[in-house]
DNA sequence: CTAAGGACTTGGAGCCATTTTC
DNA sequence: GAAAATGGCTCCAAGTCCTTAG
């Protein structure tokens, strides 16, 4: 069976409806209490029902989901709160409507197993460093000419330190290996944690220095002493070990992941939230399955035979792991476990009172430490431009131009083949920009009469060399931009070496600016130094200014923020560009996790907080009416807050910001939504409302004009202290990833029957399709798309007509007669009957194959996966079910708990 | 209270390498 | 083994939401 696909689905809530079995409210009392404590404590709330759900195979729906006539999962808040009441119920598994869940039976895709070798990273085409000296000259022509802009207030130290070396040799390391956090390491089977320790010093490429290699020694001589005792430390380290390291891989692996504890980690104390309860943060998500499974049955003693074993069951675990890496593919910056940022309760410099508000998160950007010490290089600089000297026409004529004029021209001459050129904002705004290069007396003096073919067709010719280098050319190329960015690849944070996410320096361009932008086109200017500020370490060294004698605009020590440099944004001066760490690191994966409990926070607030806004949609209070409204059209349709913008930024909208125009009624009690969300992406979903909402959007669009607000005594300033009332730390977008989670989560639970991993796989594409329209993930359909929709339907046209000649020839066999040529003259084998109709069934196979690939192709053209899996899918909801899904049964999980927690790039 | 400033997350496009298909 | 399809990753724009200033 295909998978069921409906346009937009609205969110699958169905409130008001009484459906939903009678639930324990447990939460009623105790989370009066909660409710302006710690979101942490929440956390252990649910512990009970997630792990009840982890450990049992029994998709604990509770009643947790309902599903709508059309196949729409619909989860119910009622759920999780009969959950934690009841404990560990396997009794529980009343699935409300298992049958009514169509899901694909025979995969349609056949994904392979194969391993995939990860891809390196930075493999971008090489920047061409050799402008360099020019750029120094540019950069040092500009200082000369903005020289108000220098300043003279900068700290002596940043002065001083300008040409200090940037070895970082005085800053112990540690290089962080797996994804595992340290703080959780007491939960990871011993197994594992050497495997990863013993990673550690291999991917030394980057730790020249000896007494680096010492510390991390040391550190794991440490760890493996005395700093985790667990019943299995005594298990000798005989995992399936490491492969001897293979040094050609050592960049790669190191810059793929990287986390060993933070030898100070374990002394640090953990955070304590504001309030004087400790955090509980180890909640049952970040406990290996394996070791809940321990939790009844401990086999600790049995590590020798398990070890003994581990050659043999190595192909199994690395499979599972394949399979996990199918789904996870985008999370795969190990997001599953963090909680090692030591957050410290004392403030640093800035000193906002810790007691004065109620920031309940750590790290959740309140002037709160974020790091103890600091230490990376800066800023890569893109390379100066290089003029091609090639000579554009203006009314047919060559024009001589200036690099700086030339660098323009280019910029815009290859967006030919872009919907920019079709816009006359673009070439208004680019126009404008670039005569003010060309100056007063220049022969051109309009864009009309320019023709940018020469540069164009030059820049495509460039374009066709660069394809032809070889393979080993290419390697080069990439090899010597690797060595030149590998020191300003990584920060080391706490003494842990982290990745830096977007170390380069934006390079010159013209503003593309999504939908329309009233910017679109406008030269955004080369950044240099003297624009950058530099945020690192007090003690660390200051990264060398690559422009000799220039220096950075300021240079701060500020750790209540994460941000190791930023510039202000030429476009719009009024916002900053920032140089944030990688995805993969802690801080920010530690900001990840509590993103993802803070929504299933949401889960013991939801049915109260429906509660709520239902008795507002009729309240006389209009704001208060207003606000019960909008939060319903958050909670049900996963809309977007909507703050207000600027009439320098394309017209789009979210929730708070919705115009008449954007809504329209279709009685009885539908609503049509029709409006430019984010990135100007169009919403356009008809939704069926309760009927006081209908009623109140009636209200709320009486006397208005189209281009009305809808919410006019509304902000999201107003929504979000609303909604903070009802639960700590609650904002609007924290719907969104509620919404999408539990999405995933109930269909997973619901959806997961038998079947083989490719079926599976197609289980987990449709939970993700199903977030992905929620969330309303879009892009655009590929060019191929038509062309490969009709290559698709000639194969089966021509497998339709191989079908047929089949059927004919069989039916001769069954008639003692030999087959007819076939359609192009040749003759055919004789075949038995039998045959002949295995061969029938193979075709028909063939052919319902390829047309469940043409619509799951059809079905996902338009819809982007990725995007709700990197921000909105918590992993641990994927780890958990691949783990319980994949490939073992239980007792082989039993059996292979030990390997559970295995690298994703585990070799035999 | 509002506006501005600031820091961070979320988002789609497009490039590029890898895998699949023919 | 070449071309096409796929998938991962980078880029950088565009959101959210918090704090601070007035």
């Amino acid at each position: 069976m295909a998978v069921e696909t409906n346009d937009k689905t609205s969110l699958p809530h169905d409130f008001g409806d009484d459906d939903g079995p009678v639930t324990f409210k447990r939460y009623t009392s105790s989370k009066k209490k909660q409710l302006h404590s710690e979101l942490t404590k929440s956390t252990s709330n649910s512990l009970d029902g997630q792990s009840n759900r982890q450990s049992s195979k029994v998709p604990s729906s509770n009643g947790q989901s309902s599903i709508t006539p059309k196949g729409d999962v619909v989860p119910s808040a009622k759920a999780s709160v009969m959950k934690s009441s009841v404990g560990n119920t396997k009794a529980s598994n009343s699935l409300v409507n298992p049958a009514s869940v169509k899901l694909p039976v025979a995969n349609s895709r056949s994904h392979s197993l194969n391993d995939k070798p990860k891809s390196v990273p930075e493999q971008k085409a090489s920047i061409n460093i050799k402008g360099e000296t020019k750029f120094i000259k540019h950069c040092t022509k500009d200082y000369a000419e903005d020289s108000e802009d220098e300043e003279d207030n900068k700290p002596l130290s940043a002065r001083l330190k300008v040409n200090s070396n940037n070895d970082n040799k005085a800053t112990p390391v540690v290089v962080k290996k797996s994804y595992q956090d340290s703080d959780d390491d007491d939960d990871i089977p011993l197994s594992a944690k050497l495997f990863r320790n013993s990673n550690v010093g291999t991917s030394s490429g980057n730790y020249d220095d000896p007494d680096e290699k010492k510390l991390i020694s040391k550190v794991q001589k440490e760890r493996q002493n005395g700093s985790s005792a667990s019943i299995k430390q005594e298990k000798p380290s005989t995992v399936p070990a490491k492969r001897p390291l293979d040094n050609s891989n050592s960049v790669h692996s190191q810059a793929k992941k990287s986390k060993v504890s933070d030898p100070a980690a374990s002394i640090k104390t953990k955070q304590v939230s504001m309030k004087c309860e400790p955090k509980v943060d180890d909640d049952d998500d970040d406990i290996p399955i394996s070791q809940r499974i321990k939790k009844s049955a401990t086999s600790a003693d049995k590590s020798s035979s398990i070890n003994k074993k581990a050659a043999t069951s190595a192909d199994k675990s690395s499979s599972i792991k394949k399979n996990l890496a199918k789904v996870t593919k985008v999370n795969k910056a190990g997001k599953t476990s963090f909680k090692k940022q030591p957050k410290k309760l004392k403030k640093s410099g800035k000193g906002s009172d810790y007691s004065k508000s109620m920031k309940f998160l750590p790290g959740s950007g309140d002037g709160q430490k974020k790091w103890t010490t600091l230490v990376h290089n800066g800023v890569i600089f893109p390379p100066l431009y290089q003029p091609h000297g090639i000579k554009m026409l203006y009314k047919g004529k060559p024009v001589d131009l200036t690099p700086e004029q030339e660098e323009v021209a280019t910029m815009y001459a290859v967006m030919r083949d872009t919907d920019y050129m079709q816009k006359d904002k673009f070439k208004e705004n680019f126009w404008n920009d670039w005569r003010k290069l060309l100056g007063r007396n220049h022969v051109i003096h309009n864009l009309k009469d320019c023709d940018f073919t020469p540069i164009y067709d030059w820049y495509q010719s460039e374009k066709e060399k660069k394809k032809q280098i070889t393979t080993e050319e290419k390697k080069a190329l990439k090899e010597e931009k690797m060595k030149q960015e590998e020191k300003f690849m990584w920060a080391i944070v706490d003494g842990v070496k982290e990745k830096v996410g977007n170390f380069r320096v934006e390079p010159p361009g013209l503003f593309r600016g999504r939908g329309e932008h009233p910017k679109m086109g406008k030269l955004k200017r080369r950044i240099c130094p003297r624009d950058i500020v530099i945020n690192i370490g007090k003690d660390a060294p200051v990264p060398e200014c690559p422009i000799p004698g220039e220096r950075w605009k300021e240079i701060r020590h500020d750790n209540t923020v994460t941000w190791l440099a930023y510039w202000s944004d030429p476009i719009n001066p009024k916002l900053f560009k920032y140089v944030f760490l990688a995805a993969s690191s802690s801080l920010k994966g530690q900001s990840d996790k509590e993103k993802y409990e803070k929504a299933r926070m949401l889960k013991d607030y939801i049915e109260n907080i429906r509660a709520a806004y239902t008795k507002d949609f009729t309240s006389k209070d209009i704001t208060k009416q207003q606000i019960a409204v909008a939060t319903y059209l958050i909670d049900k349709l996963a809309l977007r807050a909507g703050n207000e913008k600027d009439d320098d930024e394309a017209d789009t909208v979210g929730c708070c910001t919705l115009k008449v125009e954007n809504v329209t009624r279709e009685a009885p009690n539908k609503l049509k939504f029709n409006f430019l969300g984010k990135d100007s992406i169009k919403y356009e979903n008809t939704v069926e409302v309760e009927l006081p909402v209908y009623n109140a959007i009636l209200k709320f669009q009486k006397e208005k004009g189209p281009g009305d607000d809808l919410f006019d005594m509304l902000d999201t300033s107003k929504l979000n202290a609303h909604l903070k009332e009802l639960m700590p730390g609650l904002t609007a977008k924290v719907f969104r990833t509620f919404n999408a989670s539990i999405t995933l989560d109930d269909m997973l639970n619901m959806g997961t029957k038998g079947g083989d991993v490719g079926e599976k796989i197609v289980v987990y594409q449709h939970a993700n399709k199903q977030v992905a329209i929620i969330c309303n993930h879009q892009r655009t359909v590929s060019k191929s798309h038509s062309a490969q929709m009709s290559k698709l339907n000639e194969k089966i046209d021509e497998l339709k007509a191989v079908l047929k000649e089949l059927k004919t020839d069989l039916d001769r066999a069954k008639k003692g007669k030999s087959p007819l040529k076939s359609s192009d003259g040749k003759t055919k084998r004789n075949l038995n009957p039998e045959a002949l109709e295995k061969k029938i069934s193979q075709t028909n196979a063939k052919i319902e194959k390829m047309q469940r690939d043409m619509k799951t192709k059809e079905d996902l053209k338009t819809v982007a996966l990725g995007t709700s899996k990197i921000n909105y899918l918590d992993p641990r909801i994927t780890v958990a079910w691949c783990k319980r899904h994949e490939i073992f049964n239980k007792s082989l999980l039993e059996k292979f708990s030990w390997a559970m927690d295995v690298d994703p790039d585990f070799r035999f």
